[in-house]
RNA sequence: GCGCCUCUAGCUCAACUGGCAGAGCAGCUGACUCUUAAUCAGCGGGUUCGGGGUUCGAGUCCCCGGGGGCGUACCA
């Protein structure tokens, strides 16, 4: 060890690499070559050669790479398993024979786990049957500097999301969870361009939000020297789109709500939504069912999908409808309808110690608070929960036959909502009392309520067919499918950096 | 936001009512031409999340701060 007065304080293993990588240089080496002659995949030679019987040697020379998930060093003769991406693996095997006792005795120096290999041989069988890689020539393909984790123990979850490539290298469902969610975005995209949709990008920084009830990021741009709002839903300009004759439209895209993060909650969160002149909440509610379905069978080839927990979740079959107020009335035994009074509704809650902000206590708000607690919780199948208040769906045309109420379903699967749709508002005149009711909301308060947006009701002036909307959450779509939490769904979702002083 | 739990070696975890900070894997040295969480012999490796306090003595108890998990409230 040279005695320089750089003493790096770092762990011992990390020192050991970081000798390791400046012996293989100092010595006319390269640690990161730019590139290896790789012929075949790790895959393509373990299936073409899985049917070679044990203690076989073909003549077939390859060349692979991948990372090292094992080492063996032995005397005379050396055994590494490397890795691709998807965790397929395949041994090297290492003589003195075969490579003489320098390249032999370097491999043993200078290969750890994690790092990544280069070998060339002969495809054969060990004695026990393993298809290896009789190594003729090898190298370094890239040098890891920091160890890979235990691979026979789970990591820390910490360490799971804020290092995920490392997570991705040694947790299988890490990289299966990845395969899936590809897959599901690939299944709703194919199902909606063969109905004849057409996938768009509408803006994520808005002069105004709108389109939900959410609280916004805001930011600011330097240029025009004006506050943006990332968007909190895309539905106003989808709907414009429709105003311009794009009749069947989606978007899948980031949303960002400044809101609480919890298992089911992410502050952005991929969202799908789909606008279809000439329909309704009903065409939408075949849509989703079918958007769902197909993709849990391109995915796993079955609609009874398995969660992380073992248990099965049947999304197969006709899914049921029920509504807002039948099923609170049947669950309270007591008749609530539109014309419910708002005391009446107050002192329900209170029975059921339902906490509410006072200040926005409003007939919809109740109606949705009580649902939820009593009939919500305990929803385990797909159900889609038919006919809302008119309070809390600005956006949302009057039911064609019960007047107070909104024709928008919402979609509870495996106890949570999975999505939701509407018969879209199109006539301008309501569009604007609603916004004014809204805004009458956030003068009271309510950091939720929408903004009044003039130029989304000038592009309603110009004339918007009647039309059907829904907007499905893709990651809780994957929790849906696989029982995962949303930040297993998420490839790097975030977590909150680690403040040093 | 509130409540409860948690943070110890590279990784996963131990350490009794406060009493010398440990194991497995990983690492280093050596042996081994069929290993595959190899085996054998030996050796290193610690800001116990950070700061303060109580105490003869703190990983352990108290206070402040940070990260994470779970529950709960609001939002998809």
């Amino acid at each position: 060890m040279s005695e320089q007065p750089i003493v790096e304080d770092i762990p011992e293993q990390m020192r050991v690499r970081r000798d390791k990588r400046d012996r293989i240089l100092n010595s006319g080496g390269q640690p990161y070559p730019v590139a290896v002659p790789v012929t075949h995949s790790i895959a393509q030679v373990r299936d073409a050669y899985a049917i070679l019987e044990a203690d076989v040697e073909t003549p077939d020379v390859v060349g692979v790479a991948g990372r090292v998930v094992f080492v063996r060093n032995t005397g005379k003769l050396c055994f590494a398993a490397i890795q691709d991406g998807e965790g397929n693996r395949l041994q090297l095997m290492v003589s003195l024979a075969a490579v003489g006792e320098e390249s032999l005795a370097a491999f043993k120096a200078d290969v750890d786990l994690g790092d990544h290999v280069f070998a060339q041989g002969r495809v054969g069988t060990s004695r026990r049957g393993e298809v290896s890689v009789f190594v003729s020539t090898w190298r370094l393909a890239a040098k890891a500097l920091r160890p890979l984790p235990v691979l026979h123990k789970e990591l820390a979850e910490d360490t799971r999301v804020r290092q995920r490539y490392v997570d991705l290298l040694v947790r299988p469902l890490a990289r299966e969870t990845v395969r899936q969610r590809a897959l599901v975005l690939r299944s709703l995209r194919e199902s909606l361009h063969g109905r004849g949709f057409i996938e768009i990008e509408t803006p994520m920084l808005q002069t105004q939000h709108g389109g939900a009830t959410a609280r916004p990021f805001v930011t600011h741009m330097n240029a025009f020297d004006i506050d943006l709002y990332m968007r909190i839903a895309p539905e106003l300009f989808l709907k414009r789109a429709v105003v311009g004759g794009i009749e069947k439209v989606f978007e899948i895209n980031r949303n960002f709500r400044n809101e609480g993060a919890d298992s089911s909650h992410s502050p952005e969160f991929s969202m799908l939504e789909a606008y279809e002149a000439y329909g309704d909440y009903l065409s939408m509610a075949t849509l989703t069912q079918n958007l769902v379905q197909t993709a849990a069978m391109d995915v796993f080839g079955t609609t009874t999908v398995r969660h992380a927990n073992g248990e099965e979740y049947e999304l197969g079959g006709e899914w049921p409808s029920i509504t807002l107020y039948g099923s609170l009335s049947e669950a309270l035994g007591t008749e609530i309808t539109p014309e419910t009074p708002v005391p009446a509704l107050q002192a329900l809650c209170d029975a059921a110690e339902i906490a509410g902000d006072p200040r926005h206590a409003n007939h919809g708000k109740l109606v949705e608070q009580l649902w939820e607690h009593h009939v919500g919780s305990g929803l385990t199948r797909p159900t889609f929960v038919k006919d809302f208040p008119v309070e809390t769906s600005p956006l949302t045309r009057e039911h064609r036959t019960t007047p107070g109420l909104v024709e928008k379903w919402d979609l509870y699967v495996s106890g949570f909502e999975l999505a939701t749709a509407y018969s879209e508002l199109v006539d301008p005149v309501i569009q604007r009392e609603r916004f004014e009711n809204q805004a009458r909301l956030a003068a009271l308060g309510d950091a939720e309520a929408m903004r009044l947006d003039e130029d989304f009701l000038t592009a309603m002036e110009h004339g918007m067919p009647p039309t059907g909307g829904m907007g499905m959450g893709i990651d809780r779509l994957l929790m849906a499918l696989t029982g995962l939490g949303i930040r297993e769904t998420i490839l790097f979702p975030l977590v909150k950096p680690e403040e040093r002083q």
